[in-house]
DNA sequence: CAGTTATATAACCTGTCTGGCATGTTGGCC
DNA sequence: GGCCAACATGCCAGACAGGTTATATAACTG
């Protein structure tokens, strides 16, 4: 469920982590010299984006390469759905007041 | 930003409170017998996703009604979009693979 | 096999968050 | 004005999360 996701995503080191493989795949020390945190405390984050599915890794010789995966963003996108209608009534109220008023 | 308002969303509790405000408008009381939870927890909570622009809240008589608000859920969407492509590119190689497959 | 690189885990401390109970506060009613 | 109803707030206890330092593990390297 988005549930268990949004909670992992709440966190904003763990959010910037994901900006930062959004634009690429990294190895641990990679996003440790980005974050400029300690390299324990990015791989615990790590454990716990991977846990949730949030990204995957594949080792290539001592590293550890790390990725994106779409399922929890997709998740998340679908949790929000029912929630687009709250503005999107708006727009239609809008579209509807300016078809009135040319 | 969506970055707090992400925080306030991952609460289960919260959210749960959110699911119930999107079906109907509420007062303190409704909400408190539908999450069958002390109404003091239910107030701060309420505080909480005040405070974070989720709901708005209008006195009628000794009742407060709470109502969802638009913004942040469209902060949320807007802080998704970049994200969106990590799925959207799959279905582009998967277009390509079954128009290349017919 | 010894040493080094890259990362994971353990132990610990501290701050924060959530829930409950008790107590304010505000608006209507007799 | 006194009382009740609907909420809000203060205070406390327990649980948990995130960071740091120290240590373990895995894979190359000579």
């Amino acid at each position: 469920m988005a549930l268990d996701t949004m909670a992992v995503l709440a966190e904003p080191t763990r959010r910037r982590i994901c900006d930062a493989l959004r634009l690429r795949e990294s190895g641990v020390a990679e996003l440790v010299a980005a974050l400029r945190m300690s390299q324990p405390a990015v791989s615990k984050h790590l454990r716990v984006l991977r846990d949730a599915g949030v990204v995957s890794s594949r080792p290539v010789a001592q590293q550890r390469i790390y990725r994106l995966e779409p399922g929890p963003f997709q998740e998340l996108d679908a949790w929000l759905g029912p929630y687009r209608e709250l503005w999107s009534h708006s727009l239609d109220r809008l579209e509807r007041h300016l078809d009135n008023n040319p």
